[in-house]
DNA sequence: AGAAACTTTCAATAGTTTTTGAAAGTAGAA
DNA sequence: TTCTACTTTCAAAAACTATTGAAAGTTTCT
């Protein structure tokens, strides 16, 4: 495979990737693309690239940067912005992660706090049964939410010292 | 809050969460609704529950099943079909693990190989760093592989463990 | 201040996914 | 076999999400 047929196809896969992780298709595709090209890009650079619109790029591009996944440079000379990723995988793997905790794991922790107070009489089995599936749902989110919350406060090393602990 | 208000809660957050996480928002429901119900329920009671059509019903019920987080129970007497729901949160989530490591890992990591076979002039920069940088996602997405996949064949017993050290 | 070089916004449009419900299919009972 | 009680399918509609591009806004330079 030629290289730019294997940047076209990264591009694309990791774009499909995306949208499994909360991330949309343009979002992924304007990381993948930043994350295979060294020199930082210049909004314009990657609407060609991508053949997007302006507005577009520019809302994915703010979206990355609200993830921490990309980042602004300027350029000693020139007046637009240019945008490089984040190309350790381990903190592109951390900063998802912090993300979805926030908009995913404490939203639902909330909620099952709330619903496990319900109210009614103390001998009703349903009632009962419904809390104690709660509560191991709670545990189990808890738990969860724990080992992510550890996983943003680690160091790379901590990472990868942990996996080779589960896989041995 | 009543049992009621705290069902209806807890069945339409379970259906937020599932939007992340490659599910379904009226797949989630099912699956939050049959998880906090003890008894079998029919396909008419889930329809009538959630107020949604017959083949919404139908096709989420089926995908369900596909997933292994929902099973068909028969009732002695009865023709038509009950649903019960994996009530085990860690079998669900080793399942859901599966599935997406089937759905998601599996064909990036096809595509990195692939793309790794880049072809060009030795000495060409940007070829070197190409290959530099899928050899990097490369090994990570692998790891990730390789732990869901350890997951997927473990116990119980070996995820509350692996949670409590990775926690401690 | 005014012009040029950019970035951001947003209403309209396009594209995708989900849902509906009526019709077709299937299987048990009589 | 025919009736009946169900399940499945699928084309059309609705709902939702992403994208465009022109206009408005901002910043920097002269």
């Amino acid at each position: 495979m030629e290289l730019e047929a294997a940047r076209e196809k990264f591009v694309q896969s990791w774009g499909s990737l995306g949208t499994s992780w909360g991330i949309n298709r343009t979002m992924a595709q304007i990381h993948s693309l930043l994350l295979i090209t060294k020199k930082p890009l210049s909004a314009e650079d990657i609407m060609a690239s991508l053949q997007i619109s302006r507005g577009n790029a520019n809302m994915n591009i703010r979206a990355l940067i609200d993830w921490q996944l990309v980042r602004r440079e300027l350029q000693a000379g020139e007046r637009k912005e240019f945008f490089v990723a984040e190309k350790d995988i381990w903190e592109v793997a951390r900063r998802v992660t912090a993300e979805r905790k926030k908009r995913e794991l404490e939203p639902i922790l909330r909620v099952l706090e709330q619903v496990s107070h319900v109210k009614g009489p103390k001998d009703d089995e349903e009632i009962a049964e419904f809390k104690e599936m709660i509560s191991r749902i709670q545990d189990f989110v808890g738990k969860l939410d724990a080992v992510t919350e550890k996983m943003t406060k680690s160091d790379r090393n901590w990472f990868f010292r942990t996996v080779m602990k589960l896989m041995g």
